[in-house]
Parts: C-alpha cells; structure tokens; sequence
RNA sequence: GUGCCUGUAGCUCAGCAGGAUAGAGCAACGGCCUUCUAAGCCGUGGGUCGGGGGUUCGAAUCCCUUCAGGCACGCCA
C-alpha cells in the first residue's frame, strides 16, 4: 500500500519540520471531506496569517499528480482527495494476495514471548471468572504467532499451597474414589465448599489440613497420590474446556514445579543485599519506590506467592531466554507484579523492563462476587452449553437444512461466548448475565460469522466465473460504500499489531465490527452477481476480500468462521 | 488513610500521543424479504462526555481539583 500521508507531506510547503508535518496529518472525519486533512491552525503563528488563508494559499501550491487528484481549503483545513479507485484496487489486491496471511508480519521472527494465562487453579471449577485471561491469553497468543513472534503459552497451574491439605481433609471426611471418579471436579468442589464450612466451627480441621500439605511437600506416599489424582481430575476436566475454546498451551508448569527452584534466587537477592529480616519474615524493603515490602520468606520459614513468581520469572528467562513475558491477569493482583518486577529491577536484571502485567477486569454476578468457597460461580461449561443450544434454536429456525447443524452450532456458540470477553478493552469490569452473552444480534461474534457465512455464499454462487478472465470493470467500485470498507481493510494490520503491542484484542475485534458492519451496508447497496461478469467480477474481489478478513480477524480472536450457517 | 483503575445516550461500550456536527450495539418505536443468507439493512427518538477550574485558535481527549464506584495495601494465592 503507498503511504499517502508521506506522499501529502511532501506536497505540502509550510515552514515545518517534514517529521512535525507529517504528524498532523490526519485521515478526515468524513469522505465528503476527502481522505486526508492537514489543519493550518499550527502555522498561525509562524506565517502570521489567518488559518483559512494559509489553508487557501498552501492549497494553490499543491501540486496534483495520479495519487493526489485533488486539494481543496475549507475552514482552515487543507483537504485532499486520492486517487479513490487506484486507493480500493491496491487494498483489495493486499488482501487477496496475502490470503489467509493477510495480516501477518515478520516484525517477531528471532523474538520468543512468554504468555502465562489461564493459569488454572487444581480442585477448582473452571467458571466464567476464568474467560477473561483465558479468552485475551490465547488471542495475544495467536496474534503474536501471525508478527512472526515465537510464541510460549504457559498455564501456571495453581497447584500449590495449603488448600490442597484441605482437600486431602475434606477427600478423607467426606469423599470416596467412586464418587470423585463420576462427578470429577464438581465432587472436588463440592467438598471443598464443605470443607470451609465445618472449619468455621472446627478450627481443627485447619491445622489437620496444614499437617497433610506439609505431608504433601516431603513427598508421603498417600499425599501425594490423593493429590496427584485431584490434579489428574482436574486437568481432564480443563482441558475438555480448552479443547472446545480452541485454546493451547506449551507449558503446564505450575506452582508446585518452582518448590525447589527458590533456594538460588533467594540466595542471590540475599547476596545482593536486598533481603532484610522484618518483624521474623523476610522482605525486600521498597519504600523508596513508594511500595510496601516484598515478603518472600513467612516467619516460618515458607515461601510467598512471590517467591515463587519471582523464581518462575528467572526459571523462564533461563529456559525460554524471552524478549517479554506477559502475565495475563486480573488487575487485583496489580501490586503483586508491581513488586515482584521491582525486585528482579533491583537485583539488577536488565530483562525485569520485559515482564508486563496485562491486567484485566473483574468479573463478577448480579448479585455480586463470584466465590469459589461459597460456591457462588456460574461454570463456564454451562454458558458455553447454552450458547450453543441457542445457537441450535436459532438453526433450526432460520436454516434448517443446514449441514453440520451441530457442528455449526458449536462454533457459534463458542464464539459468542468467547467474543463477550474480547469485544471491550480488557480493564473494564464485567457483570455477567446470560442476556448478555446469549445475545447474537449487533456487536457479536455471530454477526462476524454471519457476515463471513454471506461472503462465502456470494463466492459459492458466482461459481467458476469469477476465474473468467474478464477484465474487473473498476466503474463497479466507485462508490462511498467500498471505499469505506476498503479503507478499514487496509486498516486491519496496523490493528493487528495494535492489539499486540497494547495487549489489546478489542482493537481487533473493533475493526472486525466495523468491517462487517461496511461490508453489509455494501451488500446492500451494492448486488453483486450479475449478468455484467466485469463488474460481477469486480465486486466479487470485494466479497472475498472482506471473507479473507473477517475469517482471519476470527481466527486471531481464537473464533472458528463456518462456511455457513 | 494511601496508591492504582473506572466514570461518555435507559443499558453495554468506542473515541482519549487535542482538531471539522461526540459514534456504535442493545433496548423502544417505524420501515425493508418476487434478485446475492432478515443472526441482516434503513429511519426516529435519546447525551450538562461525573462536577468545577485551567492550558489552547480548538478539550470527551492534556493539567489541577472535587465527587462517585471498583481494587489493593506484611506472613493467602
């Protein structure tokens, strides 16, 4: 694509900086204004003129040629007009060109990012507060694949701590094998949710839990087996989740993997003197960076959350040697990064700048916080079952001769579901409801795949002719609606990278909003087959163009595009 | 109390390295299936951009202040 805001500088003559220029040019607000706009009120000062006279002046001076056709001032903005149809033939030709590599780049190749999400916690159900870093996690994942990024998707299993004693507790109190072995991870949970209840009247029961996780950690024979089997339990009922969000991991190294990998970093924060003794603990003091301490070591001797992070951040660079290391998590948990990342700084890690936080919003019920001891959560296996019910329904009644009825339904299914946590910017907090995510009007995935589903019946039904070699009659192209829709798929890899670099999928899903939305504004003004095969052939470059983009765009999102629905 | 985040239409949000009349979707109401999938398209109503100052030719966007909500703040993760 020629880069006409370059090319508008360089026909500009003010007395600026070429750099400085080129920074005020804007695209315009709207198309009847022309493609592109330079206001004249900076210059004000310097040429000592009205900026509606600058506007009229430097407007004579520009020179018109085939990319710029026209210039005109109005109210201090020096508008100019591009070659519209050269403009719709070169973003079309991008896109059909790349295929389904539209979008990609190399900007990443040689370059490893470590992504920890998901990061599910063992004995615990997987509910919708897990969407979020699981959803904006594998997005980042697939998008930093498509820059050509070596990518390491890490589920930093939460199998580690004292609730796994609890557990042992309540399995031994309450639970049999039979029981565990056909119910799964909602007999785990359930006995969990017991277990917090009797312990409000039997404070024994906590320190019987404490006694089994130190059992635990020595490596006792029954422990660990009852343990490994929760973790077994668990995994399986995660992954079949995962299987359906299309969702993968090249790690599952957990907490429990870093149990005897703290020893060296705490000695080497020690030997840097950061590691001071405080009130029996062990901290890392930060009040000069306006923080409260680090505790890495409890007054019992045991080791912290960040400890452990800590030692999982060292462990990765080593292994993985990453250019960043994302943690895709809640934004609870912001002081937590801010001090660990503080810490590694301060011993002197030049590699701490490349860990990032990507905080997210919390998620929580109309009837407020999800909570996994009261047993307060909404599973997302039910969300995701009920989508795709939905999904079904709706087959059923609008296109009931559909193949694959299931198959399709599944994918839609999913895909709303998915797409409800991809569609805001990340930091804002969700209130679920099942109105919210069960609606496939407007805004949604369903509409993306529709719209997908509208391209590929176009293309099905123009069958071979759009290989007849007939030359595309660009007459059929010049209108206000294709030029709208080929302007945002132009826009679509610099949203790519976009969503990458500010950790942002909705910038992405924003544009595939907006795509779909110019596309069916297209369709309607605009038939496409037609006995006319120069300008069928034309439009239809526009159809496969958007189909191209909009079933990538989903795929970056971890969306599945069906053929039809 | 301190720190961080959020506040834009009834609801959910976009816009926030300042720019031309503040945009979508949902909900409401009214249209459009004898031509490409109506999970669609078009139209109508609806906004003191939380409030108040300031900077600027120009502020939803930058600065200050204030209010409201969320989160976090030493031996959980």
């Amino acid at each position: 694509m020629k880069d006409y805001k370059r090319i508008i500088a360089n026909k500009i003559n003010a007395p600026l900086d070429k750099a400085e220029l080129l920074s005020y040019i804007t695209e315009t607000a709207d198309d009847a204004f022309g493609d592109y706009a330079f206001p004249c009120f900076k210059l004000a000062k310097v040429m000592r003129m009205p900026p509606v006279q600058i506007a009229l002046k430097l407007a004579e001076e520009v020179e018109l040629d085939d990319d710029v056709v026209k210039v005109e001032a109005v109210n201090g903005y020096l508008n100019f007009f591009i070659n519209r149809i050269e403009f719709v033939n070169d973003a079309l030709s991008e896109v059909l060109l790349k295929g389904e590599n539209f979008g990609d780049d190399t900007v990443g190749s040689g370059k490893t990012i470590c992504i920890d999400y998901s990061s599910v916690n063992i004995c615990k159900s997987f509910h919708i507060g897990h969407l979020s870093t699981t959803a904006i996690g594998s997005s980042l994942y697939k998008i930093y694949t498509a820059l050509g990024y070596n990518v390491v998707g890490i589920n930093h299993l939460g199998d580690y701590g004292t609730q796994f004693g609890k557990m042992i507790v309540a399995y031994k109190l309450w639970g049999n094998a039979e029981k565990v072995k056909k119910d799964g991870v909602q007999e785990l949970q359930r006995l969990y949710v017991k277990f917090h209840q009797e312990e409000a009247e039997r404070p024994e029961l906590t320190d019987e839990a404490r006694k089994w996780f130190v059992k635990i950690e020595q490596g006792d024979k029954e422990a660990s087996e009852l343990f490994e089997m929760f973790k077994q339990i668990t995994l399986a009922d995660v992954k079949e989740i995962y299987e359906r969000l299309n969702v993968k991991f090249d790690s599952w190294n957990g907490e429990s993997f870093y149990n005897d990998k703290m020893r060296e970093p705490l000695d080497m924060l020690r030997g840097k003197g950061l590691i001071v003794e405080s009130q029996g603990a062990q901290i890392v003091d930060l009040k000069d960076y306006d923080m409260p301490p680090c505790l890495l070591v409890k007054a019992d001797g045991s080791s912290l959350y960040a400890t452990r992070d800590i030692a999982a951040a060292i462990w990765r660079k080593k292994e993985y040697d990453f250019d960043k290391c994302l943690y895709v998590v809640a934004y609870q948990q912001n002081l937590h990064f801010k001090q660990f990342f503080k810490v590694l700084e301060l011993a002197g890690l030049s590699w701490a700048k490349d860990l990032v936080h990507v905080a997210y919003g919390m998620v929580s019920l109309e009837d407020g916080a999800m909570s996994t001891r009261k047993g307060n959560v909404v599973l997302l296996r039910d969300v995701l079952n009920k989508a795709v019910e939905k999904s079904l329904e709706t087959i059923v009644a609008k296109n009931p001769n559909l193949e694959n009825r299931e198959k399709v339904a599944e994918q839609v299914g999913v895909g709303a579901v998915l797409f409800s946590a991809l569609e805001n910017g990340k930091i804002k907090d969700i209130t679920f409801t099942f109105d919210r995510v069960l609606n496939f009007d407007g805004e949604t995935a369903p509409y993306l795949q529709y719209t997908c589903a509208r391209c590929n019946s176009i293309i099905e039904k123009a069958g071979m002719s759009r290989f007849a070699k007939i030359a595309h009659d660009m007459r059929a192209l010049d209108n206000g609606e294709t030029l709208r829709l080929c302007k945002l798929l132009a826009a679509f890899p610099q949203a790519v990278k976009d969503a990458a670099y500010k950790y942002e999928p909705s910038i992405l899903s924003g544009l595939l909003i907006d795509i779909a939305q110019a596309f069916n504004r297209f369709y309607i003004a605009c038939r496409v087959l037609s006995d006319n095969l120069s300008e069928q052939n034309a439009r239809l470059s526009v159809v496969e163009a958007t189909g191209i983009a909009l079933k990538k765009g989903l795929a970056l999102l971890g969306i599945e595009a069906p053929e039809k629905m």
